[in-house]
DNA sequence: CGAACTGTTGAGCACAGTCAACGACTGTGG
DNA sequence: CCACAGTCGTTGACTGTGCTCAACAGTTCG
């Protein structure tokens, strides 16, 4: 929660070295969406653009290095390297966005809790990255930003973590522990497996 | 609607010359989302990665200019300048799915669809990009395609667009053709003005 | 202590979904 | 040629999920 950094973040670019940070765009009615949640390390910026109309804001204590808007401009041009992982590191929130479109647009209330813990559980306890049978982890995002992740109301995910809890997936300690006990019920819940149909292109 | 191409376009990479292609992702009880539209001219292809888990379909006739995989990624390690234009477009992407992800997170029905008339009028009718008094286009996509890109029914879909006629703000031939008579209505109904925050990144 | 913030829970309602019927059009085969 | 099935779009009636409004408990901070 506690500042670091500064304003300029914005006009330089930074690497993210610990803590999450929210991207977030609002409507002028006060509706608000966060529109990409980035885990440290990650690089933080937009090249090629003045106006991104996107606001950061850190979620989590967070550590910053940044560097001057022009000078990473000038290393760009000279390391075509740096330019190769910027754009693998973009196509990777690409998958990231479009994976949240299918989320916002399709699934129900509970399954959109249940994707929203799955991925946490990912980021955050890398260790169990794989098929792993149960999670624990510290939820970085207050209630109100999870339902602003979510496109539904902090009302709706507190009901909706309520359930999982009384369904016996979950238990929560202080309202930001979350230790999942079963993964395979979680991951059933966040899913109805996503599929791509195999007939796929056949208009192409 | 005409199918051109072949199945080997997802493991190849095209330009897309004319047309519209739509990219969708399903889960596996049958609901669908469309994650992204692109309009020719466009480059469609997902560098490094083999499964993407999305599905590419041609929404209208299309035109392809299709090059095996291997020939690609090798000009894309000799050319930094192709590298960088590939970078720029995904940002574009970027930006485009983030600006979806509020409007199915965060909007209703009826701004839904006003978005999206606006989003092809811009698309469509490359002419009138400023700020136009009316507009004229035909819709790329079927009422159940405009759903499955906005995260409602085509029912809601057909209800909004009759709603839209309604009020005078458009007129519709054919069930494709589309005549937006205010485009200053429209665009207010799409967006109670998305508006950033002044003191973002205060925490940063 | 009171104020502000966060989270939970309840009661009622509304927006959008579901189910169904129908018209217009298209292509198919008897 | 026409009957038929299939797709697409529209409209109506009803329902349910998730929103709104509200009250309240627990913490933190001045």
């Amino acid at each position: 929660m506690e500042l670091i950094g500064d304003a300029q973040a914005v006009d330089s670019y930074s690497n993210l070295l610990s803590g999450v940070v929210k991207l977030t765009k609002s409507l002028s009615d006060g509706r608000q969406q966060i529109v990409g949640l980035q885990f440290a390390p990650h690089f933080l910026g937009r090249p090629f653009k003045v106006e991104s109309s996107i606001n950061a804001e850190a979620v989590t204590a967070v550590t910053l290095c940044s560097f001057p808007r022009a000078a990473v401009e000038r290393m760009m041009k000279g390391s075509p390297e740096f330019e190769h992982r910027l754009l693998k590191q973009t196509l990777n929130e690409l998958d990231e966005a479009r994976e949240w479109l299918v989320t916002l647009g399709r699934k129900t209330a509970s399954e959109k809790v249940a994707s929203f813990l799955l991925m946490i559980a990912r980021n955050i306890d890398s260790s169990v990255d794989p098929v792993a049978r149960s999670a624990s982890f510290d939820l970085p995002l207050t209630r109100a930003e999870i339902s602003d992740f979510l496109g539904i109301t902090n009302e709706t995910v507190s009901r909706q973590l309520t359930q999982l809890r009384a369904d016996g997936v979950i238990r929560i300690e202080n309202t930001r522990h979350v230790m999942v006990d079963s993964m395979s019920r979680l991951r059933s819940m966040a899913m109805p497996s996503l599929s791509q149909k195999t007939d796929s292109l056949d208009r192409l």
